[in-house]
DNA sequence: GTTGTGACATCGC
DNA sequence: CGCGATGCCACAA
């Protein structure tokens, strides 16, 4: 068969599951890509492994659409760094308002501000 | 139908 | 703790 696409319906609701997620990250914290992949539920339609191998990169796809409504800035990548995406310098700046801080290498301290989402 | 890419994670050194 | 290399899926051309 050609390629396996998945259910848009299911992409979209994955897509609305990450954004309601990241809505409840609280200011000053902020959450990896794979914890909120692995926080919410698979699209069921795929295998369990096949999600958590990239559900990571489906919370960035997500991300992809960042609604002005919702704090894109506050979900990082595992090295607790700013993926190199267009706004990354001012995805630094709007975190340090919020009270992150970041070393000389531009990056947080996970352990202390990563959101386990209570 | 095939090829390449991606807002990443994880393992190894 | 930091950096390099590998694997994974879906999607666009």
């Amino acid at each position: 068969m050609s390629a396996q696409y998945l259910n848009p319906a299911t992409k979209a609701k994955f897509q609305e599951q990450v954004w309601a997620l990241v809505r409840r990250i609280p200011v000053g914290r902020v959450m990896t890509y794979g914890q909120i992949a692995e926080m919410l539920a698979p699209p069921g339609e795929m295998n369990m492994q096949s999600y958590l191998a990239f559900g990571a990169r489906w919370v960035g796809g997500a991300m992809a659409a960042c609604p002005e409504d919702i704090p894109w800035q506050r979900v990082i990548n595992a090295k607790g760094m700013v993926s190199a995406r267009a706004g990354a310098q001012i995805q630094r700046e709007l975190l340090q308002a919020e009270g992150v801080i970041f070393d000389d290498r531009g990056r947080v301290d996970l352990s202390r501000y990563r959101w386990n989402g209570e």
